[in-house]
DNA sequence: CGAAATATAGAATAAAAATTCCAAAACCAA
DNA sequence: TTGGTTTTGGAATTTTTATTCTATATTTCG
């Protein structure tokens, strides 16, 4: 009760570590200095640093066989409030990006109303759109997919309203790179169900609200056994049920309107990847 | 109360999924038939699987813009006991795999040859090119085109080959937000040169190797007064002395083969912000 | 060896999260 | 429309989880 109790009380002065590499270089300088128990939670969460972001308290404690308190003190000496804190390092870490873009979407918002302003927008949207694809492209469907085109003798393509400019493109690439591909594109509302041969291919480009045109004639095509390739937004989109192969892509919508960067990168590849492997 | 109540409830009587994989099988199959709340918690869980593992359930609801007990119903329906039940077959499977994107592209690069390799490469070059789009941007060339186009009448749109896709796009944004636009596709080569009445206003978009349609078509508006906008590579192009406002986009090409990311941002910025100033 | 300082375990408490339940709304078939 | 059924939102409840506190044990060092 003297006045040195008075001084602040003996927690670290550290503020927390905001990543985890950082994580892991405090933790390496401060485990030395450790007693017992705590020295057993350094250790043992050292080995385990993944599992902190979907761990309860007791679970990590039970693994490092230490009481629950112990871990908490653990994790204040490590520089954070309590155990909460550390976890959240670890489960905002996991997914990087993601919540990101809303952050940062909402503080272009400030400046709204501007042409450049909106252009901002579009181009982070589209940013994040590629970022997305790159971490959760589906590499073994993506292969197939591949492996259908390479096989198939005509490839046929279809996408409407705000799918038709990547099935166009697609058709462009096809043709520079002479597989022999057909865009059915409604024209007239002529539609060219009978153009689908054995032994041709399909993608079928559709996200919500998914077209009719495109359901149907992937419909046809499955019930001919011509293989399908759907890229679409879920995988609980009505194509997926009708598809061989399902690439779902992960298009950040802004507004109204959806970037397309993710779609067209995904078509490019499977495009050249085809026509590559043709030879 | 009677003896009808007395069966099992009406929870469906499946047994949980107990592989991701299992998961991911059920949910596209039981999606379709769900009712509106509970399909938008499918569609948000099947592009976010990997956040169950790290989330809880207010976090998952706000994500898919429902309330708790939605998310509650839908872990239901697709057979477990709760959310928890759910989160544990994630928890179990979880292992942070590639958790940033730079590491996750690294990776995808590193098989050369295979598709994911391509792919990586395309993300890249789009990423390039819409960074390099926020940089280069002429803010007051995008303003004066898009006072031009507000002030048209009807906005004609004409882009070809490689650029067909974009003024496909410039077009389905026109018209969803309600701004009179017509796309000169040179279907059946028939041009409708005619078409272009005074008032109106004309977006060009081409590259090199520069379409002879696209030019003859923007002469011939000149020629009549008409302001041309013209979406292209340098300031050099031809299209650049024919035009009241040119808008240059840094695309950076990957191998023969443009990526229009940052080209189609460009252009669906100048759609939405026409669209909003016209009100 | 013994006093002071430090560390520890586990019970007690607080906070947060999951889960249930039911009145109201929406939908649908007649 | 009306009556019956399904779906929904959110407040109330329960369960789980994190966190604090303190008496006791252990270590440290003069």
């Amino acid at each position: 009760m003297d006045a040195t109790n008075d001084l602040p009380p003996p927690t670290p002065p550290t503020t927390p570590p905001t990543t985890p590499d950082e994580f892991r270089l405090r933790l390496a300088a401060l485990a030395p200095t450790m007693p017992r128990r705590l020295r057993q939670c350094a250790d043992y969460i050292a080995t385990n640093t993944d599992r902190i972001a979907v761990s309860t308290v007791a679970e990590l404690a039970s693994g490092a066989d230490v009481p629950p308190s112990a871990l908490m003190r653990f994790c204040q000496i490590l520089g954070f409030a309590g155990f909460s804190d550390m976890q959240r390092l670890f489960r905002e870490a996991y997914s990087p990006g993601w919540p990101d873009y809303t952050t940062r979407l909402a503080n272009l918002k400030g400046n709204a109303g501007s042409p450049s302003a909106l252009m901002a927008e579009f181009i982070e949207a589209g940013r994040a759109s590629l970022e997305s694809l790159a971490k959760t492209v589906d590499e073994s469907a993506l292969n197939h997919a591949v492996a259908l085109l390479a096989g198939a003798e005509t490839v046929h393509i279809i996408g409407l309203r705000r799918s038709f400019p990547v099935a166009c493109y697609l058709a462009y690439v096809f043709e520079n790179m002479s597989v022999p591909a057909m865009l059915h594109d409604g024209v007239g509302l002529l539609d060219h169900r009978f153009a689908l041969r054995p032994g041709d291919a399909l993608i079928a480009i559709t996200f919500a609200p998914y077209s009719a045109e495109t359901l149907t004639l992937a419909t046809d095509a499955k019930a001919r056994h011509i293989p399908v390739i759907a890229l679409t937004d879920h995988m609980t989109s009505p194509i997926a049920a009708l598809s061989d192969a399902v690439l779902t892509i992960p298009e950040v919508d802004f507004g109204a309107f959806r970037a397309l960067s993710a779609t067209l990168a995904l078509a490019m590849t499977l495009a050249v990847a085809t026509g590559t492997t043709r030879g």
